[in-house]
DNA sequence: CATTTTTGAATCCTATGGGATTTGCCTATG
DNA sequence: CATAGGCAAATCCCATAGGATTCAAAAATG
């Protein structure tokens, strides 16, 4: 037995339909791959070093979550880019379900939640805002990870599931919406007050404050957002 | 020009993976493959008489609706059986979703979708009941039409996807909950209330009648079902 | 020149084969 | 009897190959 013996797996071995499906997920996230471009599953395949079979299975996982679209014999592409009408939408089902996970997170708050949540409005505030809309990879990344942070934790695993297919398109629209490059003082302020809320525990506040946020990037992105 | 010009393709050809998606679904959702069931690629390739490419494949896109799970190197099984704990969850999630996309579609109605609604209705009153779980399919499904022609006719493609996510879970508990045999009556009833809120085109109503009637489920089903 | 046809490359789709891993069973051992 | 070890069948996973389809651009036609 040379194995760790309480553990005798690391936890669950990974596969290389799993690495595929990050890689590509990452590339989605972070906007190498823009709305409308294609995947090619024999051209990735040969990008990664792999066959097209890990690659077709990672591409049907991610059909179901709206960011890749696919049409039967034409291949995969990059979900398009929203139009305005399809904005509203998703901040009418953002303001359904984010406050209602933020009050229950509220109500579940323990120590390392906390600081987790803490750092996520640290790292949002000290992020590079440069000019170009390239250095706001780390300003987004906070942003979801701070939204996450409250779905994961609300105690409602099919709540959480209702906000991941959300959450996906919620960061391509700021990656490639145009938006969340001029408001982040005030997104910064907003979520803070979220923040303080979850802090003192309160869970009406807490969902106010949410409601309060979304609704407010909703006003002020279908302001600036250019037509469409 | 021997092609109908104004539609050359009949709508969008389907592939060997799409077929081999339904069957599993359908599968699933009339309760042939059974909670904790393994599905196993080459076995599911051999009887469908097809390989076991597209069978990974679809096996991949019902991964992340939750009504299978797949673990690295051992396959794929039917997600297991709630618990108790799972259902409250599961009946929170609809009383956050279904209220606000009845509210939705009741400000859209139109005449068609009455009709289908009226339709759903009918069925569910005529569908036998008979003693044994089996005879209840027709009913379930007439149950899972009503509340999906709600979710789909809201306007909000997003909110619409949320709800799917979770409608799913909620026709596997129809099937193994081992409740809504009992308490047909009361839900027809519940079911009528909303109808009639959705043909008065009155949004409040319809929203309040489907809170009342997915808390109802989910005060019956937390008294009828058994411990776990 | 505009339109259709053809041609070839790229891509999708699926069957096949075989290495790696798991699982069940059978045997051996304490 | 309980446990450990080993073997065989089943299964998962992935690379490969080739037929089918799409796409784009060249060639042909009017």
């Amino acid at each position: 037995m040379s194995r760790n013996p309480s553990r005798a797996r690391p936890v669950s071995r990974q596969v290389l339909a799993d690495h595929v499906h990050e890689a590509i997920l990452e590339s989605l996230m972070d906007g190498r791959l823009e709305p409308g471009a294609p995947i090619s599953i024999d051209g990735t395949a040969r990008d990664l070093d792999v066959s097209p079979t890990p690659v077709r299975e990672a591409l049907a996982r991610l059909e179901h979550t709206g960011l890749v679209v696919r049409v039967a014999l034409k291949g995969y592409r990059v979900a398009p880019v929203f139009s305005r009408e399809d904005f509203a939408h998703l901040m009418d089902a953002r303001l359904v379900i984010e406050p209602v996970l933020t009050r229950w997170t509220a109500q579940r708050m323990f120590p390392e939640l906390l600081a987790e949540l803490r750092k996520a409005i640290t790292d949002l505030k000290t992020a590079p805002r440069g000019p170009s809309f390239a250095e706001f990879r780390d300003y987004f990344e906070a942003d979801e990870r701070f939204h996450r942070l409250i779905a994961e934790n609300s105690g409602n695993p099919f709540m959480h599931d209702a906000y991941t297919a959300l959450g996906g398109q919620v960061q391509r629209f700021r990656l490639f919406g145009g938006v969340g490059i001029t408001d982040a003082e005030f997104a910064i302020a907003e979520h803070q007050a979220v923040f303080h809320a979850l802090e003192q525990g309160d869970p009406a506040a807490a969902a106010a404050a949410m409601t309060d946020h979304v609704s407010k990037v909703r006003q002020r992105s279908i302001q600036d957002a250019p037509p469409g």
